[in-house]
DNA sequence: CCTCCAGCTTGACAGTGTCAAGTAGTCGGC
DNA sequence: GCCGACTACTTGACACTGTCAAGCTGGAGG
């Protein structure tokens, strides 16, 4: 068998843990820009073909970081939802813009499925997991468009939550509220959404200070 | 003077507009991912030198290109909310998601500020006109936020546009509503979106088959 | 006619992803 | 105790990329 059972020498981290952790380090420092093979392998200190080697592929080894990040993402879901007792579009939604804005190179490449194996199972099966704890919020409402896995109020949350990642990261929101503190900001956005989502027609709309 | 001015000889596509319509075509055909400035140059008919030449960096020739996607949008954006007698979220939000599907290559490139030369002058001048198109909606709720430019309301519906189009072009959606058409899905979830901000508690939500 | 200069081209270089071939070490079987 | 087989790489090569320096060319200005 070649699946890795990590604990069996459990010595040295073998090459292939060592390049995935490289590749992470070396996203998150230098971006997706400008990012090669051979400085994540210079730095995982073995030679220029061994990401080749282990991941066939430039997107083979894109794809792995992005799998691990989605069970990342999975996890932190999960232990929010459960610290909150219970998973809530306000809790699911500030967890998910924090992470995304925690990694913002992680989160992007997870969501860039052309340089990615986007049929891949292990990222498959991790996507399928984060979604999963996504979709298990709103319990009142049900899925009103037959053949829906999840409700659409699921849906609109996520396309926020990721849309404010995104327009966070790029700057975009920075630009326009300019002498606001850019948490805030977002944290704000996320109640406005949550407080319409949720029935209450107007907003109380008290900002901090 | 460098300026083009287009009209003045008008008989041959200059350099410059061929080598800007080819990376337009090349990112259109190939996407992101395996663009390359040589191959925009061949597809020009000029040597692979010349896209350095023109726009100074690979970052500068695409930054030339997002530009002129910004000011694309911002004249979708006009024409939209004129045809509609008047900017509203909804067609707004329907036209800006409608942008992003046409050209999903484009819109992404507009907003990866890692590959461009984010304080580019005519960069920065295109994202604002945009940007002053989408925020001229809701002329009833005023920025609530102190030192704000655009109310929250706005904010909110532009994050959740473009998360919309961010997870359908990367097949996020398709992956969980399976059996519904995509353009049918992405316009009920606008309405949903839209009744919930503007104050209607429950929307009637009748899909359309 | 000479000069200047914008608008390229040609040629080179370091860096990149990928592939073929080779190699050190480890294991199971005889 | 030795022999293949296999894993986990390395070394070397190749085509391709972005960028830079230098050269060429045609037309405008003096």
């Amino acid at each position: 068998m070649t699946t890795p059972d990590a604990a069996a020498h459990a010595e040295t981290l073998d090459g292939r843990e060592r390049l995935l952790a490289a590749a992470r380090a070396e996203i998150a420092e230098t971006g997706l820009a400008h990012l090669s093979l051979r400085s994540i392998a210079r730095r995982a200190e073995v030679s220029h073909a061994a990401p080749t080697y282990h991941f066939g592929d430039r997107a083979g080894l894109l794809t792995a970081v992005a799998a691990e990040g989605f069970t990342a993402l999975a996890v932190a879901l999960d232990h929010a939802s459960a610290e909150a007792g219970g998973p809530s579009l306000r809790v699911l939604g500030r967890t998910y813009v924090a992470f995304g804005l925690a990694e913002p190179a992680l989160f992007d490449l997870m969501f860039r499925s052309g340089e990615l194996h986007a049929d891949d199972p292990a990222l498959r099966a991790a996507q399928a997991d984060s979604l999963a704890l996504l979709s298990r919020t709103a319990p009142d409402a049900g899925a009103k468009v037959p053949g829906d896995i999840v409700s659409p109020l699921t849906l609109v949350s996520w396309a926020f939550a990721h849309g404010l990642v995104a327009l966070t990261r790029d700057g975009a929101l920075q630009a326009l509220a300019q002498n606001a503190d850019t948490g805030q900001l977002v944290d704000h956005l996320i109640d406005v959404l949550d407080q319409a989502l949720s029935g209450t027609p107007t907003p109380p709309s008290t900002p901090a200070r």
